[in-house]
DNA sequence: AATATAAATAAGAACGTTACTATTTGGAGG
DNA sequence: CCTCCAAATAGTAACGTTCTTATTTATATT
């Protein structure tokens, strides 16, 4: 998305156009890969120095919310990450080893999801995520005990 | 999973039993719902009232790792729940609204997960879980501006 | 049974994220 | 251009979870 779609669709939902709101969404634009939180704080607070941690979390949890951004919540406690939102989304599998993602085909959660519609439902987001370990890695996770097939 | 499969297992995997882990395993077992790990903090302290939080989560996890549990973390901040493994697992949509999970047959995973097998990567968990709005809670939700459909 | 060692523990600090509160600000209507 | 009010903000406290460190404990070996 765009800056000038994003701030259209702020708009629309009532929300107010602030300073701080049109910097973090700047920040987003110019980060190659999904910022995290703290990332985007940073680059914010080049321009506002006064600019709280509590703000940019308050911002893309909205951005979230109104459907502009993906939030990113990797288990195993990573920090969570925030990706402006495509047109073609897609789903990864995320080697713990590596921190790599590996792109997956959207193929699979619309059957359920129309059902759920169809029965009153409203779908407002979906987490679909596969941990594991790439070929690469899997010589190092060898040599622990702990690892282990969860899905048969 | 009993007891004796999980202490079996345990100790399959080159880990000690603790007077503390017993007690937190029998925590799970003897818990309704997939608790909290506060709630198993709760129950543990009445018979070790030294044992602290930390102790109560390494465990939790360390139980998740080597497959006994499934670690339930749900979007939104809230608190991750454990959940001794089942043998049917299955997914679930939850309601933001009034937390209620309703369950759904487990048929897609199964093909990434081969295909990604045969590639020579190793999973060891996923996640699945969407999330919405009951239509009882619809209601309530309308009034709302800020929800949506992300999945058209 | 005594010993050695890796693993587990308690206590508290640290981290990521959200909630609270008083103050400031955007933007709609006069 | 003013006024007003809901919304947004900064600052800080709180919450859930993990990390660090020094101490204790379970288990294998003698």
């Amino acid at each position: 998305m765009t800056e000038t779609e994003i701030i259209q669709k702020i708009k629309t939902k009532g929300f107010k156009i602030t300073s701080q709101r049109r910097a973090i969404i700047k920040a987003l634009l110019v980060s190659d890969r999904p910022p995290t939180a703290k990332a985007v704080f940073e680059i914010v607070r080049d321009k506002y120095p006064d600019v709280s941690l509590d703000t940019v979390y308050r911002n893309l949890n909205l951005l979230a919310r109104i459907g502009c951004v993906t939030k990113i919540n990797l288990k195993n406690s990573e920090k969570s990450r925030f990706e402006l939102l495509k047109h073609h989304h897609h789903y990864h599998l995320v080697c713990l080893g590596c921190g790599e993602a590996v792109c997956l085909k959207k193929c699979l959660l619309d059957m359920h999801i129309d059902v759920l519609k169809g029965k009153g439902y409203k779908i407002v987001g979906h987490a679909f995520e596969i941990y594991g370990y790439c070929p690469s890695c899997c010589n190092a996770a060898e040599k622990s005990k702990e690892v282990e097939l969860c899905v048969k």
